[in-house]
Formats: C-alpha cells, sequence, structure tokens
DNA sequence: CGATAAGCGAGACGGTACGTCAAGTCTTATA
DNA sequence: TATAAGACTTGACGTACCGTCTCGCTTATCG
C-alpha cells in the first residue's frame, strides 16, 4: 500500500516553478506573494501548499530547476575559458532576476539550518564544483602549479560574481577571470591562446 | 518662518531605530514589520510614516545609525594591521544581524535607483574608502607598489567578507588579508612586524 | 442482468449514519461537516457522496434511522398516558442532540421543496400521525368528543413539544398533555385514571 | 482616556446589518458567508470583525436591528385585536426570510449560553411581553378571566406560529387567535366586537 | 497672549495576503 | 463496479500588516 490515492498532476508543479521565476524577476523576493505565484500558474493556494511547506522551499525548487537546465559547464582543455565560461553562467544566474536573490533567500532562512544545507547543496556547490574541477584540469594538463590554492580562488571567483550583481555592474567574465589568475601570479604559468605571461 | 508646530520629539527617533535594529536581529529584513517596530519602540505607525517614507528607508537609517558608531578605521603605520582591522569591523557588521540585512536591502530596492544610491552611499562606501586609503598609505610608505590595483583589491576584499558571511563563516581576518595580498604578489613587498616576505 | 461490479459494503452505511448523529450531537448541525463524518466512520468522502447527494440527505437519514429505532407509540386504553407517550416521544427526539436539528435542516432545505417533502414524509409526519390515532382511539372509546378539532390539538402538541426544546426547557409531558386538553374544554370529558374532570 | 482613535465610521456597522439581512433572505443561515456579507456592504472582512465576534453575534444584531424598526404592539382596546396585531408581527418575521433563522442561530449558538441569553432577552422576550400585556389588558378591563394560565397562552400563540413557519403554513392571525381563546374555552367570555360567545 | 501649526497616541479605514479547512469532484490501484 | 486513498478546483475562514485617515490632545512658535 504505497501509491495510493490519485496521483498529483505534473503540470501543476512544472507551472508554479516557471511562474515562481516569473514573478521573482518581476517584483523580487520581499514581494514574492504565494498567491501570486497560484495565480499565474493558473492553479491555487492549496495545491501549492501540498508541494512545498513554504516560500522558501518553494523559491528554492524553482532556482534550482531553472539552473539545472543550464546544462553542464566547459571542457575546452583551456583553464581561461573553462572558468570564463563558469563566470558568465554565474553572472547569467545572479541577473536573471532581480539581483541576488539567492541572497535574500539564504537570509530569510537564517533560522532553518536544514533549509539552508539544502539551498548551499542544490543551488551554490555545483557552481563551486564546476570551477574546482576546471582548476584541478588545468593543474593536471600543468597550466596551473599543482600547489595553487584553489579554495581561495575558488572563493574569490565566486565572491567577485555576487558581490558585483548587487551593485549592477557585472564583472566582464573573462577580464576578472584573467586578472584573478594574473593577482594570484606566482601560481600562473601563462595563457596558451592569447600568449600572455605573467 | 519654517518651522512652526509643535517640534518632533526625538527620542521617538533614535528608539525606533534601535528598536529596527532589535526586529532585524531577531526575524530578519524578510519578516520585519513596521508595526513590530512601533510596537517595540513604544510608539505608532503614524509616528514612524512621519519620519521615513518606506521599510527601506527606515533600514537604511538604522544600519547607518548602527554602523556609524564604529568609529573609525585604524591607521597603524601598518598595512595588514590596518587592513585586517576593516575586515573585522566588516566582518562584525555582516554578523551583527540575521546575515547579510545589506543584500536583501539591496535586493528589495532594485527598482528605486535613488535609494540604491543612497545605500551604496551611507552604508557600502565608507569602508570601501577606509580600505582604499589604507592602501594608499601603505603606497605612501612604499610597503606597497605605487602601481597595485587598488579598486580590484577593495573589490575582493568586500566581496570575501560578504560572501563568508552568507555561509556563516567569517573569515579569519589576518589570514584572509595575508592570504589575499601574498595572492597578489607582485604589489606586495613584505610585513614589517612579522618579517613575512614574498 | 443488474447489479454487476463489487457490490456495496453495508456495514459502511450504517457507520456513516451512526457517526452523523455522533457528531451533530457534539458540533450541532451548522458546524457538521462531510469530512468529520467520513473520519469518524473510518471511511471517504466519495464512498459517501455515493450514498447521499448532500449534506442534508445525509442528516435526514440519519435522524430517520435514529428514530425508527423509537419502536410505535402507545397504545395502553387511555388517553392521556398515550398522548404522555407521544409527547416524552418528540421530547426526547429534540433533546437528543443539539437542540431542534430539525428546524436547522427545515430552514437549510427552503429551496428544495423535493427534500422538505421527504423530511415531513420521515420526520415529522410519523409522530403526528401517532398523536393523531391516539386521538381517534380516544374518540371510539368516547374518552373525547367525536367532534374535537384534531387537528389542531395535533398542532398545539407538536409546536410546543419543539418551542419548548429550543429554549431549552422540555414540558413535562404529562402536565402539558392534561393542560392542553383541559385547556380544550368542552371536548374533554375526565381522565378515568385520576378522576380529574371538566 | 476613553474615547481615543479614529472613532467607527457608522454607516459601515449599519450597511452590513442591512446587507446581512439582504443574505440571509436570499441564502439562509446555513449558506450565509462573512465573506458574502462584506462584499454586499461593500466593506471588508477586517471591517466586520472588528464590530462582531462572530457569524452568530452578527445575525442577532440584524435580527435585533430589523425587528427593532417594526414598532410597539397595538393597545387597541380589544383583546382579539391585540394579539392579532401580535400574531401577525411574530408571522411576518418568522417569514421575511428562510423560514425560522432563530431557529437555526439558536442551534447554532446551543454551546455558548451567553449568547443564547442575549438572543432570549433581544428576540424572543419583547413579542412575549406583548402578547402578556395584551392579556393582563384584558384582564383588567374583564374581557378574560382574572386566572387565565397567561404562560400558556404565550408559549401556544409563540410555539403556533413558529412552528407553522417551519413547515410554510403561516396561521390566519385572527383564526389562530380566536381557536385558541376559544380552545381555553372557560377562560374567555366573549368577543365584543363579533358578538363571538363561548 | 492667543492663534496656528505640527507633533503625539490611539485606533479605525479599505486593502491584500496569509496559511488552513472543507466543499464536492476526479483518478488511481486494489478487491 | 465499489473501495481507500488522496489530489483536484473552489471558496471561505479568521488573522496580520499594509499605508492612510481621523480623532482629542499637547507643545511650541509667531503675529
Amino acid at each position: 500500500m504505497e501509491r495510493t490515492g490519485r496521483p498529483r498532476n505534473p503540470k501543476i508543479g512544472d507551472a508554479v516553478l516557471d511562474a515562481t521565476i516569473d514573478v521573482l524577476s518581476e517584483v523580487g523576493y520581499a514581494r514574492l506573494t504565494i498567491e501570486a505565484v497560484a495565480r499565474r500558474a493558473k492553479t491555487t493556494k492549496p495545491s501549492l501548499y501540498r508541494r512545498w511547506p513554504s516560500r522558501q522551499h518553494l523559491v528554492l525548487d524553482a532556482l534550482a530547476k531553472r539552473f539545472e537546465s543550464d546544462g553542464p559547464a566547459p571542457d575546452t582543455g583551456c583553464v581561461v575559458c573553462d572558468l570564463t565560461g563558469c563566470v558568465t553562467l554565474l553572472t547569467t544566474r545572479c541577473q536573471c532576476m532581480p539581483p541576488d536573490v539567492l541572497a535574500s533567500l539564504l537570509a530569510d532562512c537564517a533560522e532553518q539550518p536544514d533549509l539552508r544545507e539544502k539551498i548551499v547543496t542544490k543551488l551554490v556547490e555545483p557552481p563551486r564544483r564546476a570551477v574546482n574541477e576546471a582548476l584541478v584540469r588545468a593543474q593536471t594538463r600543468g597550466e596551473l602549479r599543482a600547489d595553487l590554492d584553489r579554495a581561495l580562488a575558488v572563493d574569490l571567483l565566486g565572491a567577485l560574481v555576487h558581490y558585483r550583481a548587487l551593485f549592477h555592474h557585472a564583472p566582464d567574465p573573462e577580464a576578472a577571470v584573467t586578472t584573478l589568475l594574473r593577482g594570484m601570479a606566482e601560481n600562473y604559468k601563462g595563457h596558451p591562446h592569447t600568449g600572455m605571461t605573467n
């Protein structure tokens, strides 16, 4: 006796997640209301509350769905190109809606550790992992020194993107990457495509 | 004449700003309500709306008041110490209340450029200026190269603090500063206090 | 071939009717919900709607079942005893649950003549018929005059019981009957058991 | 500090009470919703809940307002005319809306003694008092015997009206009164206007 | 000094949204 | 075909705040 009762209509869940992204884009996190989402998804509050216990859970899932459609990070064989792709992706994410829904969401979940962890797992870690893997590949190829502080690089790249998104001036992706790598001078051996050297 | 009628009771404004900080600390930006602030300040909504046209303006002023009590940034004659002080201050600010009210506030003001600018002017620029001045002093003293990219350093330091605050793991101030400066290797000439060299 | 497929479980119908009486007794007609009845009968809403098209029909059947278990009205050979029995029965019915479910039910069926008629036929007429028959027997026995206005007597007795039930003070059955009959003085020839005369 | 704050707009209360009567007349007590009343009164639920704590209180006040506009019972110097007036009034009240809102209301207040008492005081007692006073006057004038059981007469008249209202056949007022008084034969000395005798 | 203007607390105003409950219907898998 | 289970749309529940307004009152400044 496991799967009894009328099954959920999967279209509703999808429509609600899409509607959530729409509403977020229009009014931002603080002004997103469940009623507005339900209206736009052409469904009702109870159907919505059946699936997500709170606004926070809803927004989390909506962002996760949105982001998973981004596809995998590039693997071009060139560290600058790979990282540039990651930054472009991150920047797009941060700007696809009133800036930094993620920060508002995290702030709003301050008292709910379970939820925070889910957010980190589903939204924050994947792009960080992509950056880290690009760095590992570059080290394997010998493009970067083996002792480069990858954790710091990952943090700095992510931080820069979020920080600038807050103030509406996105970093130019390639410039950000090369500047960062040049800034971490001793770890970088040079960019094979442009002939740039340290 | 200009100022007729009963003058405002200055105690009310102060009490409201303090109450705002309290409420922010307890429930965060998204759940802060004007009524709760008025209740806690033992006053009423109209008295509050007389002074601030919106929740956003109120929070802005509350944070500004809170931060101006921090006093000036240190000027110790040592760049690592100065920057460490700036980072400590920034970190404390970001953690003194449900993390990164600033990000929520900025996100909530996306559509109000005037307000955003005020926020930047009153909350964001001062600590950035402090960091920049510490760097200028270091350059003047010869501690740092004259061609150091100060704008990048300021961004990276601020970004790192905000980014880590979002995830509740504050950077160790001195480690963050020295790592950053070391990461920008060519610009740094060495730390006089610890004898550390590049 | 008429009855194909799985037959109805007759226990469910009974359990639902009993549950309906329970819920009526606890929260009254206005607050009776189908879900509560289904829960208490340990069945589900669809099973309930398969049997009764509406709350009104359900309550009607529940009351009818409850009342038919009362058994027939007494036939003692004495008009006062017979009518006292009728009044006792009626009073018990009116007080066995939050007072006068019948009135609420009738009020709620104002717009459904078919249903009203069913209610009258199944719930209202039987006890009136019993009163009428007791009067007929008394006339046959010569206890009451042949020209007594039986319709009026039936109305007055029923009205009194319902009216007082509304206000929680049940009439003392025998007193009500004797007073009424004495009030209709000219029709009454005396009570053989007590020797009371007009 | 008694009357502070913005005073209530008295028009709202009146409009709501009128709207309540309208809605009652259209859908009956069981289907009356607060939202429908608010809509029809062109106001909002909170304004309504500010004035009445529950549907029951609201309906009580609406009926009371409705009935107090009926004006005083007649005093014609003739018991049949006086009582006929009372019965006409009562019948009109019982039929001015889906039958016997009063019974539904009382049933719905079974568990709230305070409210029941208010209903009795404001809705039930006044017309009973009018009947009783008409009887007293008749006794004073010598129209009725001094030892007539007035309490019984009051009950029977009220009961008859309510009972018949339940079944949609109102008693003909004068017929009901004369029949009742004739039924209580020994107490009645004759109707001066029609020459009717016992 | 008395008029006037603005402040004050209190609380009602018309609203919107909350999160819940129940209505009556529909869709499964199982019996 | 009936069952239990439970999802579906709809709509009302009673509450919390929104941002505004009207009060009765107090407190300053100005004419």
